[in-house]
DNA sequence: GCTTGATAGGTTATACTATAACCTATAGCA
DNA sequence: TGCTATAGGTTATAGTATAACCTATCAAGC
C-alpha cells in the first residue's frame, strides 16, 4: 500500500498539483473543463473528505455558481466519469481522487469518528481480485473497496 | 475464493439451512426472530438477488405483514446487524447472507446485466487488507468490497 | 396473576439522495 | 455564419432512509 494519508502533508501543492493534472488531461482528450467542474473538483481537494452532493451544491450556491441539484451532480458525474473524483459508496459521497491520471483501483478507509477517507493503492489486492474472479468466469469492470474503522489519530484519543 | 453461485444448487433446501441457522442463532442469543424478520429473510433467501427495501416492503404489504418503510428497514438492520443479510451499498439493496454463522469478509460480485448476486469468501484478500491495513494503524471494524461486472452466463449471451 | 421494563411493530411525517425532462447558452467546427 | 454537440438552468419528481411518537407483546420478578 503506497501513499497513506492520515499525515500532514503541502496541501496547498498538491490542490494544485491535482487541477493541473486535470486541466491537462481534459485539454489532451479535448474535454471541457469548465468553472463548474473545476470548482466542484477543488471543493473536494480543499478537504480531505468525502462530501455530499448537497454539501457541494450549497457552496456552489453560495458562489453563484448554481444551485439546483443537477448541477452539483452533472459535475460530480463528469469528473467521476474521468477519474478526478470517486464516489464512496457507503457514504453516499464523493472524494477527490489521490491518484488522477494513473490507472488504478482505489481502496478507501474512512474513519468513522472524523469522516476523513484516505485512498490507498493496492495493487496486491487488485491483482488477487482479478485473478480469483477471472478463474470463475466473472469480468470486472468496477471494484468498490470499502473499509471503515478508526484512522490512527482518533484510535490514539479514545 | 469458494462457493461460487453461479451454477445451479438445490435452493430449496438452502433456504431452510439459512432460515434454521438464523432461527437457532437467534434462540442462543434470546433474540426475536419475529414472522416480519423471518419473512423478509425468506424473501431475500427465494432470490439470489439484491432488492430494494421497497421491493422487500411492497411484498410484505401484499402479505399483511407491514406497510410502511420502516417496517422493512427494521428488520433489514436486525438481519444485517447479525449477519444474515448484506446491504449491497452499490446497488442501494440488499442480499441474504450465504454463509450464515461463519465469520467472513464478504465480496460481492455484481453482474450489470442480469443483477445476479454472488457472495464470495475471499479469505486471502481479507488477509492482505488486514494486514497492509494494520500496519498503518488503522483499525478495521468493517469492509466493503464489490465488483461489478459481466457474470459468466451473461458474457457467453454476449 | 399482576406489574414492570424491554423490545418490536404501527403510523405519520419528513429528510436525504438522485434523476427525468425540457429549455437556453455557448463553444467548436463545417 | 450557421450547425451541431455539449454544458448548464430550472422545475418537478422519483427513490432511499430515518425521526419521533405511540401501541402491543413478552419475559422476569414480585
Amino acid at each position: 500500500m503506497e501513499h497513506l494519508g492520515f499525515t500532514q502533508h503541502d496541501h496547498h501543492s498538491c490542490i494544485n498539483s491535482a487541477l493541473n493534472t486535470a486541466e491537462e488531461f481534459c485539454a489532451r482528450e479535448k474535454l471541457q473543463f469548465t468553472p463548474v467542474r473545476r470548482r466542484v473538483l477543488e471543493i473536494l481537494l480543499e478537504r480531505h473528505q468525502a462530501m455530499g452532493a448537497y454539501d457541494i451544491l450549497e457552496m456552489l450556491r453560495e458562489e453563484g455558481l448554481g444551485s439546483q441539484p443537477p448541477v452539483a451532480y452533472r459535475a460530480l458525474d463528469f469528473l467521476v466519469q474521468h477519474g478526478f473524483v470517486h464516489k464512496i459508496e457507503r457514504l453516499n459521497a464523493f472524494a477527490a481522487c489521490m491518484h488522477p491520471g494513473e490507472q488504478h483501483m482505489p481502496a478507501f478507509l474512512i474513519c468513522r469518528k472524523c469522516d476523513q477517507v484516505v485512498e490507498a493503492h493496492m495493487e496486491a489486492v487488485k491483482n488477487m481480485l482479478g485473478k480469483a474472479v477471472r478463474d470463475v468466469g466473472f469480468e470486472i469492470e468496477q471494484a468498490v473497496v470499502e473499509i471503515m474503522g478508526l484512522c490512527p489519530n482518533c484510535k490514539a484519543q479514545a
